[in-house]
DNA sequence: CACCTAATCTAAGAGTCTTTAGAACATGAG
DNA sequence: CTCATGTTCTAAAGACTCTTAGATTAGGTG
């Protein structure tokens, strides 16, 4: 009855400290939140509350939690108030939550499965592949809104939002491939964009983990609105 | 006011999967079982009860969400429940995790230092590192209980229980350089041997993350009783 | 079978987190 | 100085989580 583990030599506080991170991303709320931040640099609150379709109010007191716990950090402007991630470290750290979620929860792959629509993954090219087939001469397509865009994206990148696709596929060179590219793992527009694209005889495929995977791998500045 | 960010093409359930994991470690109970788990393999509920502190009843409750959630898995056997971490992956997960959050949170590593003492962190040493340092004949001491070392230790190690230290301080070959290790990250006993063994005039290290880390970077394999 | 043990299920009280309304604050503009 | 705007603070209702007591199940033993 003594008990394996070394019970006698371990006090509780530290674990309350160290469940606080997780606490603080226990939220779907928050999760989104940071998300956001995660591929948008720096976005005030009035922003995210927008994009998050979080209500003001409890936008400012999640990134109030957030911010307590560290994960990210707010700056004033003028009336303004920016919040963005606390550093690279946390960024990190939220993709390799997310990877490790998926391998862990079916549901959240069948989720995932289920709003991405099931019908083929299109492919998916790693955001570390993506340097080579663009020498090759691969169309890079933005289809995220022109608001996103101008934000930030992948140097090279055209900008064509999913809501103008079917009216400007004249615009592409036909006979070229694309890869077409949205916000991160979880969004629907590219695969949208990929089946459209295909349906009008594109060779396409689409960025895996979006636009959040290739800033995690290359870092934002490179994407600063060239 | 369009926001930014991109929200049109991302639902809600998904963020609420993702936070699942976050939730089910958000609780410094569960958490403390992840981490005896994390180093003993495979526990009994009473066990974990025992070497937790936390309720037996409540341990099982615990436990139950853990396992919904895909962190743990569970094997009968005769009438005793064993747990055990789901994999590999998990364990990885666990020991960034606490890296993250020991970077985040400034209080987590105060109540680090404070908890293990605040005096010299005694140069320790990467489980990395800890093979070369054996070959030139340092001395390998397993502080913990001689219940957990039966439970597995680090090939090669000595079992010396920190409460049987000072009367067996004899034993130990004088003039030896000597590697204390104990169970964790957040484990004193380690610390507290290498201030008596300090004391007593040995040369002495602590190994940095203790047996998990040791655990995290080897496999439990190697370590089950010689 | 009756009985024991290890663990789980159920249900309920206490406590914590989430959300929102209203008041307050901080900044900049007129 | 007054006003408008963006954000935060305070407080309170409602929804979840944690914990534990008591009943129950699953497996083993005499």
């Amino acid at each position: 009855m003594t008990g394996a583990g070394g019970n006698e030599f371990v006090e509780q506080p530290i674990y309350q400290q160290l469940s606080r991170i997780a606490k603080a991303m226990s939220n779907p709320g928050r999760l989104r939140l940071l998300d956001l931040l995660d591929t948008t640099a720096e976005l005030t609150v009035e922003e995210l509350s927008a994009a998050s379709g979080i209500a003001l109010k409890n936008t400012s007191a999640q990134l109030q939690d957030l911010r307590a716990n560290g994960l990210v950090v707010a700056r004033r402007d003028g009336v303004r108030m920016f919040y963005r991630l606390a550093g690279p470290a946390v960024s990190e750290f939220l993709g390799r939550y997310q990877r490790f979620a998926a391998d862990s929860l079916a549901d959240l792959r069948a989720e995932i499965q289920s709003y991405l629509g099931g019908a083929g993954q299109w492919d998916p090219v790693g955001p570390d592949e993506l340097a080579r087939l663009r020498e090759q001469g691969v169309l890079l397509v933005d289809v995220r809104s022109a608001d996103d865009y101008a934000h930030g994206h992948i140097p090279g990148a055209v900008s064509l939002p999913l809501s103008e696709l079917t009216d400007r596929l004249t615009e592409l060179p036909a006979d070229t491939e694309v890869v077409a590219y949205c916000q991160g793992p979880y969004c629907v527009a590219s695969p949208r964009a990929a089946q459209t694209l295909a349906d009008n005889g594109f060779r396409v495929r689409t960025l895996d983990g979006g636009y959040a995977a290739w800033v995690r791998l290359h870092g934002r500045t490179a994407a600063a609105c060239e």
